[in-house]
DNA sequence: TGACAACATTCGCAATTTCGCATATTAAAG
DNA sequence: CTTTAATATGCGAAATTGCGAATGTTGTCA
């Protein structure tokens, strides 16, 4: 398999990974196609930081934004993405004891020892 | 769906998303367990490149490593990471041709306009 | 115990990412 | 044409990541 190949299948699995990200795909999994005041009000989320998340995931091909009038509707673009997230689910509960240990040492990691 | 959940999510996405790690993960799909000799020679990087990313992988629970004698086996933790990836070869022959594009598109930023 | 082999970890630095804030673009309304 | 709404983009600072070089650790063998 070519380096080139990886590097952008990593590419699209490095713009699933950020929370942000996977909120807005997961949104857009389950209501289909929404403006993106949808996106920022329901995740609760200012919408620059939206609009740069959408950027890269425009990038990447993993959504479309389809222009109507004032405002632009965005959908993913394939629904395979969406099955993914679901096998990750299933993957999230296949280890669950593990997960949460993990998430906890995440939550550790917030608060940093001053 | 809690944040904590996503963040979990977003950090296998992340593990995930870079081209060695995938080369990795794919040579364990295909071989196996194999020592990390096999994989910094396969691959044809340094051995202490591989160990940190294999420190990364490890610190998402998606490899383990097997202590045996004078060296350490590494595998992939779970089958479905492996059907994830399955899918997500599915997404890429999806998308053929704009995947050519985007390619494309990457290879021409190598080379930045000075 | 000493020397070597297989991995892991730490460090320093350059490159990238993320966020908030400010500003730009585009389209509809008046 | 001016204003307002919806979305995008540019910018600087802080945080994170990736790499090679050096150093640690652990196990084996003599």
């Amino acid at each position: 398999m070519p380096d080139s190949l990886r590097r952008f299948k990593a590419g699209v699995f490095q713009a699933l990974g950020h929370p942000t990200r996977i909120a807005i795909v997961e949104l857009l999994r389950d209501e289909g196609e929404v403006p993106v005041s949808t996106i920022y009000e329901r995740l609760d989320l200012e919408q620059a930081n939206v609009s740069q998340h959408l950027a890269v995931l425009r990038s990447k091909q993993i959504v479309t934004g389809r222009k109507d009038g004032n405002q632009v509707f965005y959908s993913l673009r394939d629904r395979i993405l969406g099955k993914v997230l679901n096998l990750m689910r299933q993957y999230f509960q296949a280890h669950l004891s593990e997960s949460l240990e993990l998430l906890n040492d995440m939550k550790l990691d917030e608060n940093p020892p001053k």
